[in-house]
DNA sequence: TAGATTGTTAATCGATTAACAATC
DNA sequence: TAGATTGTTAATCGATTAACAATC
């Protein structure tokens, strides 16, 4: 008997992580024409360990058949909607410079259903210009623009000084996840999810292992 | 007796990524006038267990006074070298469009020491205008640049197609860290330390844990 | 001295992985 | 049936944390 989802079964966090790389090789292979995939050759193109690999997906329910390995199309069906990527989420982009523009533009996020439906900046000079489709609003049209377009997701993108108050605005529409990716901490609610990105802490520790390796040149 | 640093012991890939964690609240302590700092407060600002904090820094050291916490300076100017951000570190940036130019904008790299000193891209009509103060150079010089400046690190922020290419340049200078932004596997040589950034993955994995605490609007 | 906080030990907890029976 | 590969158990490994003696 095959359970489908145990429901209160806690997941740990690095089950989650690895569960968009497994569905990022998945993808891949099947846009090579692949049409099934052993935890073995995952493993290779993801340098996980195969065992936890099933172990992972076991969690989840068993997806694959023995002797012959995972079906990539369901497999890929099955993760997306473990991690609600199998319908569109809406997000409100705040900040409309360079870095905003880079995101707004990002393929790999309309690939998976994320749509930026909206953009905001307090600069009265972008405000009624376009990025792609979308007109630039002032951020005082926020509030009314998530709700009437039900999007879920925001999107921090402006300079550290303005982080705050596009925390403050896009925590008191609503919005449970934001994404920041202003160099700077911002306090939200508790019940909002704050996720990070910040480019200075990956260099910092992937410098680390680099000077252990080998020794930095210090010229 | 303080042992400063026992070399050759194996400190887990958990305590490299928090040592930024600890790096960033110091120095926002320290620009708020603070001195010292102790386990139970630097637990507080960043979500983690004291006790773990002070496992943490006794890897490389003892840096604390008992009774009395840890002195800001000197723990900002520790970690700091112990992650190789006590010296300048230059950057070649591949690719001058949007994602590029925040990047190269991007003062939170400048403040930790990471000076973007070239940038690349092989759109003729860009090289030779100007990113801040740098001339945007065709790719072709990528080798010479890299072996002239001393630079150390290399970062990806072009248009999918051209990611492996722009890998493939970057590795054959010698380069041995290198971030990738675009949101595409590159395959680099063993000695290259590749870091994928994607901001993809951390929507998936973010949304996982919405959709389990309260359930997403599906409207 | 009394209070505070570190550095460190030992216990707990959880995650990874090897091994293998089940089964396609 | 023979070969392959899963799902799962059990062993290992490592990381987290509570507790406390050392000591400022």
């Amino acid at each position: 008997m095959t359970v489908v989802n145990t429901g209160s079964e806690r997941i740990p966090e690095g089950v989650i992580e690895r569960l968009p790389l497994y569905l990022g090789v998945l993808i891949q292979l099947r846009s090579g024409g692949e049409s099934t995939a052993s935890s073995a050759r995952l493993g290779e193109l993801t340098d996980i360990n195969p065992a936890q690999i099933r172990r992972d997906l076991t969690h989840f329910g068993s997806f694959g058949k023995r002797g012959v390995g995972y079906d990539i199309a369901t497999l890929v069906e099955r993760i997306q909607r473990i991690l609600g990527a199998d319908h569109v989420h809406r997000l409100a982009l705040v900040g409309a410079g360079h870095l905003g523009s880079a995101i707004a533009d990002y393929n790999g996020l309309r690939q998976h259903g994320f749509l930026v439906t909206a953009v905001f900046d307090n600069d009265p000079a972008k405000q009624g210009t376009h990025i792609g489709d979308l007109v630039i609003q002032d951020v005082s049209e926020l509030e009314d623009t998530v709700t009437a377009q039900g999007i879920e997701i925001g999107v921090i993108a402006v300079p550290p000084h303005a982080a705050q108050d596009a925390a403050d605005r896009l925590s008191a529409t609503g919005i449970r996840i934001i994404l920041n990716y202003t160099p700077v901490i911002v306090r939200v609610p508790p019940q909002v999810t704050l996720h990070n990105t910040d480019p200075v802490h990956e260099l910092l520790h992937t410098l680390y292992y680099l000077s252990k390796t080998e020794g930095v040149a210090r010229t």
